[in-house]
RNA sequence: GCCCCCAUCGUCUAGCGGCCUAGGAUACCGGGUUCUCAUCCCGGCGACAGGGGUUCGAGUCCCCUUGGGGGUACCA
């Protein structure tokens, strides 16, 4: 049975790379009926953050990635989070060092960056060099007894060349003697990446390993690791990597630096209160700016959210908050790297489930291309059955804390339907908003304004329509609909420079649902208040002008 | 510096020696539909990085150059 797993450390949120790695495997698993796993490495102690793995679970979810076994479902080989797998890893430690096969080293940092140095200088890769006599427990002991460091090497074999058989890139080989023993377990008593991964993936029963491009070169050390420890070696498939627009890989520093961009170029930006929406010190805010430190996403986000600019989305969940849709979002990663064939893009999961394979896998890195997800997330709109659209977008409307979700189920579903041809939530958003803000909350767009109503005789017409719409009964759609269309036939103008100002006049800009369901469903007291508040405002100012 | 990977339109990609005058998608440009924003429809622009081989024949195989990416941690 294939068994494959997704092993992100809980650094942050979970980011679009990451996402794509899950998926992967995730697809190979579902394709082949095989195990999904999930597993936390979390052994760096330093760079965990506590909301860090909940974040990643609540990311999959909603992705729709499922696991068989892991945190929060359990499985046959828990537990599924590193730190607390150490007894399991000590024992294979005292194993290598019973066999001869690792070596305690005793070397402060200091000492080991001069020795890399030292290899730069000969223009020689670092390879740390192998004590002739290995210390034993007692030095171990008495080493931290006096405060050194102690950690634990793996003595790599030295003699083959070890060849890494990749499904993506064929075979790949090392040179003998191209890289030094590796730490295995850290002065902190943790396991390092390396030793961890190796015994895991063993354990729990991992055939296939797919994971990104940086971790090739972790490759030949871990299957030395393998045959000392006499386990199976997993299928590779190291794929390529995601890079962004401005070169390298995606990274989610991309967000704070963006963010920073954005406030050195205001000169008259509010420091105090942007360390108040912030969540931060008057300090940190201008330590961020003079690129010195980062503070944590919630405090960019709203940092972000408070100066009104959108920073490039990165992490699963900033394509959440702008309103995309998951199976959009999935189906655009799996095409990162990886190819159907045959011309073929859109497609649900099931689709997409059936079609992966690992041979397809595409050898070069790809650049994520905003554009072309806007495009996938359009059609995905129009192609998700509606019950699930709705509840997509009432996700998408507690999250943003839309007014939008006082709606019910049934208005919802109609707004929706109304939105034909919405690229994100966020457009479905902004049409329907000012249905559901009071009467005096609805602010008045300066440039609609000018050019719908200020210009030709749109207020006139306001008026006219105003008076139309007072006198009708019932209110209903169809009714507003033929009295705008003879309206505009007896006045032979378009039927937008009749509806036109109605708009601007209800919701205050030119963006809105269609016009004849937007007046019936704000009703008629609604509608016409906000008339007459616009007659109003903007009635005395042309007047002013005219004379 | 050292090691490794990669290379087709701006971008994602199809292509696995003759089906290629290089296909699709997206972006962009032009036109049409439309009450707004969108959607939608039609048309257009646009690529085999360069140089050597191999072969009757090369986008496809080999080598070099160049360019891009990754790694080089007591991070994962």
């Amino acid at each position: 049975m294939v068994v494959t797993r997704f092993a992100p450390s809980p650094t942050g949120y979970l980011h679009v790379g990451g996402a794509r790695t899950a998926l992967f495997s995730w697809l190979l698993a579902r394709r082949t009926g095989g195990k999904f796993i999930l597993r936390i490495e979390d052994t760096d102690l330093k760079r965990n953050t506590p909301t860090a793995t909940r974040q990643v679970i609540n990311d999959l979810r909603w992705l729709g990635i499922n696991w068989d076994e892991g945190p929060e479902v359990g499985g046959p080989s828990g537990p599924y989070l590193q730190s607390q797998r150490k007894d399991i890893y000590d024992q294979y430690v005292t194993k290598l060092i019973d066999e001869k096969k690792a070596y305690y080293c005793f070397d402060t940092t200091e000492e080991l960056q001069e020795m890399r140095q030292e290899a730069e200088s000969q223009k020689k890769g670092f390879a740390y060099k192998r004590p002739e006599v290995f210390p034993t427990g007692q030095d171990a002991q008495k080493a931290r007894a006096q405060g050194m460091p102690v950690t634990v090497r793996f003595a790599i074999p030295q003699d083959e060349t070890i060849v890494v058989k990749d499904v993506v890139r064929g075979e790949v080989s090392f040179s003998p003697g191209e890289f030094g023993d590796f730490i295995i377990k850290k002065n902190d008593g943790y396991p390092t990446y390396n030793f961890a991964c190796v015994i895991d993936d063993e354990l729990m029963g991992v055939t296939h390993v797919i994971r990104g491009q940086e971790h090739l070169m972790n490759t030949p050390g871990q299957q030395a690791l393998q045959q000392a420890l006499g386990f199976r070696t997993p299928v590779y498939a190291h794929m390529s990597v995601t890079v962004s627009e401005g070169g390298g890989k995606l990274s989610k520093r991309e967000r704070p630096k963006a963010l920073r961009n954005a406030i050195k170029a205001d000169p008259n930006i509010d420091v105090e209160r942007l360390a108040e929406v912030g969540g931060l010190t008057v300090e940190q805010v201008k330590s961020f700016i003079a690129g010195k430190t980062t503070p944590d996403m919630p405090g960019v986000d709203a940092m972000a959210k408070y100066l009104g600019i959108s920073l490039p989305e990165i992490n699963v969940v900033d394509f959440f908050n702008s309103g995309y849709l998951p199976e959009a979002l999935v189906n655009f990663i799996a095409l990162l790297g990886f190819s159907p064939g045959g011309d073929r893009e859109i497609m649900p999961i099931e689709e997409l489930i059936a079609c992966f394979d690992l041979s397809r896998l595409t050898k070069s890195n790809s650049l994520f291309d905003r554009n072309k997800l806007l495009a996938f997330n359009t059609e995905h709109i129009r192609m998700v059955p509606k019950e699930k659209l709705v509840q997509h977008f009432r996700n998408y409307l507690k999250a943003i804390e839309s007014p939008v979700i006082s709606a019910d189920n049934e208005l919802l579903s109609r707004i929706v339907e109304l939105s034909e041809g919405a690229r994100t939530l966020a457009q479905i958003e902004q049409k329907s908003r000012f249905l559901f803000l009071a009467d005096d909350q609805i602010k008045y767009d300066e440039k609609a304004v000018k050019k719908v109503l200020l210009k030709d005789s749109g207020l006139a017409i306001l008026q006219t329509v105003r008076d139309k719409l007072a006198g009708m009964d019932p209110f209903t759609g169809e009714n507003i609909e033929n009295m705008l269309r003879s309206l505009a036939e007896e006045k032979q103008l378009g039927l937008g420079k009749i509806a036109q100002p109605l708009r601007v006049a209800i919701c205050g800009n030119t963006i809105s649902l269609p016009i004849f369901d937007s007046v019936q469903m704000l009703g008629k007291q609604n509608t016409l208040a906000r008339i007459d508040t616009t007659l109003k405002n903007f009635g005395a100012t042309t007047q002013a002008q005219e004379t």
